[in-house]
DNA sequence: TCCGTTGGTGGACAGAGTGTACGGACAGCG
DNA sequence: CGCTGTCCGTACACTCTGTCCACCAACGGA
């Protein structure tokens, strides 16, 4: 009895994936023929992703939740890939800050429509807006920690206010990055820009302490 | 003839100036209520603004083209109070960088719903797109070229990357002044980014050589 | 004063998109 | 075979946009 309840709800969340899966599929695909997710309608959504608009409705409140179930995991994926840069040794190299910031910035590359569109979504959705600053907030407040962790070492300039610094910080590169991509500047300029990043991080917090 | 036409051309101005204020009124009394200009309906505005639907669409194309009405003002105003930086003295201490960075930071302050209307914009109206970015491009190159300038005569650190580094102060810049405002977290903490801003600035253009 | 012109208004309406309800078709299971 | 669950398409009410147009008030000129 209970099993076969478990069942049934096995059962609904792998049509749910199924079902996402499309739509997942349909929202990159209109992106990148230009549409931003916001000009989407549920309509082209449906008809891409081949599912009735009943369908839809079924398994998703609006299109908002479908942005939610559709950016979690990413803006979940970009906060943990983060860890890399926090986790660098003590006696690390600028070419290590290098290399530490290579796994975020790809996970925003290889997200970076999802990405745009939870930015943007910011602007009119509640509840992405509030994931996507939590997502920010975490960011900031790893960067802070590893202010004051590398301060309290010596590693890190210690004339920085750790909190203030990380938010300026963390804004720059989450801009930089959605600005980069969201205008398919990122073949010509990403690596470039990824190099100067680097550059001025280093000198920010560890130039003459490492 | 010609004056008569003059006068007629005079008056329509003043109309659609007077118009203009209305909404621009209506738009900041509904923004301050917690509303973002995306979600504004073209109905809510007129309503507010106190004319009829017919008016609205006599003066402007639509909501798109009142945006661009409001904002113009604001962009050019802002890049232009950026001046003050990049005229700063040769000689100049850390606090003559904060109090040259007061004028830009006031007047997006003082302007900063549109602002934040125009920044949203750019996800879904072309021409908001345009236009802002090239307000972000206009600023980026002269803070590229007040590097260049710096570096010539030599109290700008001589090892940046005009161009990109440039880029990348001004996405800090614009995004942070973006976050701190439309997230209403101005009235604390203002004035302490603004200084952990000017310090950063400071430390990244101008420690050791200036 | 009268008349013509101008500008704003409100109402009507078509179209686009959203979200809901529901009946029909079909597949799977007991 | 009958029942259940799922997906589908259709219909529809609603909201909002943008357009059209008749009406009216105000104004200026003769």
């Amino acid at each position: 009895m209970p099993t076969d309840h478990n069942n049934q709800q096995a059962d609904r969340e792998a049509r749910q994936a199924a079902v996402q899966l499309a739509l997942h599929d349909a929202v990159i695909e209109l992106m990148n023929r230009g549409e931003t997710f916001t000009e989407l309608s549920v309509e082209e959504l449906i008809q891409s992703a081949r599912i009735s608009r009943s369908t839809f409705y079924v398994y998703f409140e609006d299109k908002s939740s479908l942005l939610q179930a559709l950016v979690d995991g990413a803006l979940a994926e970009l906060v943990s890939s983060a860890r890399s840069w926090w986790e660098m040794p003590i006696e690390a190299e600028p070419s290590d800050l290098l290399d530490s910031l290579r796994p975020a910035w790809n996970s925003y590359r290889d997200n970076h429509l999802l990405m745009a569109a939870a930015t943007e979504g910011t602007s009119y959705d509640p509840e992405i807006r509030a994931r996507y600053y939590e997502m920010i907030e975490r960011t900031a407040t790893a960067l802070a920690d590893h202010i004051d962790h590398g301060q309290s070492i010596g590693y890190v300039n210690p004339s920085l206010d750790s909190i203030r610094t990380a938010e300026w910080l963390t804004w720059m590169c989450e801009r930089g990055l959605y600005l980069l991509y969201s205008r398919g500047r990122a073949t010509e300029h990403g690596e470039t820009l990824l190099r100067s990043l680097s550059g001025l991080l280093w000198k920010i917090l560890y130039q003459g302490y490492r």
